[in-house]
DNA sequence: TTATTTTAAGACAAAATAGTCTTAAATAGA
DNA sequence: TCTATTTAAGACTATTTTGTCTTAAAATAA
């Protein structure tokens, strides 16, 4: 498995986030029922997320959580490091420690070629733009597909 | 984590046993000294890979394991495959049941082109060329770095 | 045959990940 | 102020992955 589960479920929460233009909270109950997640466990998660100043919180009646960027210019990288950390993007994968260029394992040049790509196409790829596609060809976030970007 | 640490293990006792062109068995006990693995965990993992015929083993003195294919014409596909099936090159990174072309996820086109390079990788690369490789270079397959191909 | 070496098999334990539940604290609105 | 709503925090449980240990079975060699 490339990513942790509760970065996946990161990741579908913000796409969700992302659809939504205004500056409302989104409560994390509406998140979890729409995407059919764990509530408290999707509350623990992006408390993570709010904890790194990717999302911001408030409590109460019309709380909930919002993208603190305004422009939803963030990567999906950012998210996945803030709960996965950066193990898949910088570490060997025959989990040898300090391979390198002095001293790679076999597969370490091809790894490295992989691993850079994985990272561009995280880190070029923001929820702006992932919205703006989504809309346009109706993309599924949910299990059961019936998500409707607005 | 791209692959378990199962297969990883056994990715590196591939290696290892990829460096010895005689058809001498290998002890798992070498293996896992040499590899600084585990052994009763190694064994089991070696199971795995005998149970798919990637592997053949002998009990006894002068037992151990050798590679099935003479030619060690064998993919690291084979291997990562064997131990951690098809998911990581087949599952939607997001884990939506049933992405694909006609109901794709945001990420489905770039991460189809991604995971397929990965799956590319490993097919095109087989033990006999990462054993030559490494006898030319002294690649590490080991954490020590110690490992010495003949 | 007997002792030794080695894999096979499966029970068991530890650690990491995933998920649940309860209580507290903050906020909005009546 | 009081109540309802919502996140925060942390204890707790469940599941999966990783790792350990014991016993059995097979093979070799004396």
């Amino acid at each position: 498995m490339l990513l942790s589960k509760s970065c996946v479920y990161g990741l579908r929460a913000a796409l969700y986030l992302s659809a939504n233009p205004s500056r409302e909270y989104t409560s994390i109950r509406t998140l979890s029922d729409q995407l059919d997640i764990s509530f408290h466990f999707l509350t623990k998660i992006l408390q993570q997320l709010t904890a790194q100043d990717l999302l911001e919180s408030m409590k109460g009646p019309k709380g909930g959580v919002r993208l603190v960027d305004t422009g939803h210019n963030i990567s999906l990288l950012d998210i996945v490091v803030a709960i996965d950390g950066t193990e898949l993007l910088t570490e060997c994968v025959l989990g040898l420690p300090g391979c390198g260029r002095e001293k790679p394992c076999p597969l370490h040049e091809m790894w490295k070629d992989t691993r850079d790509e994985i990272t561009e196409m995280l880190e070029t790829t923001s929820l702006k733009e992932m919205a703006k596609k989504g809309k346009k060809m109706n993309l599924r976030i949910t299990a059961d597909g019936n998500f409707k970007w607005e």
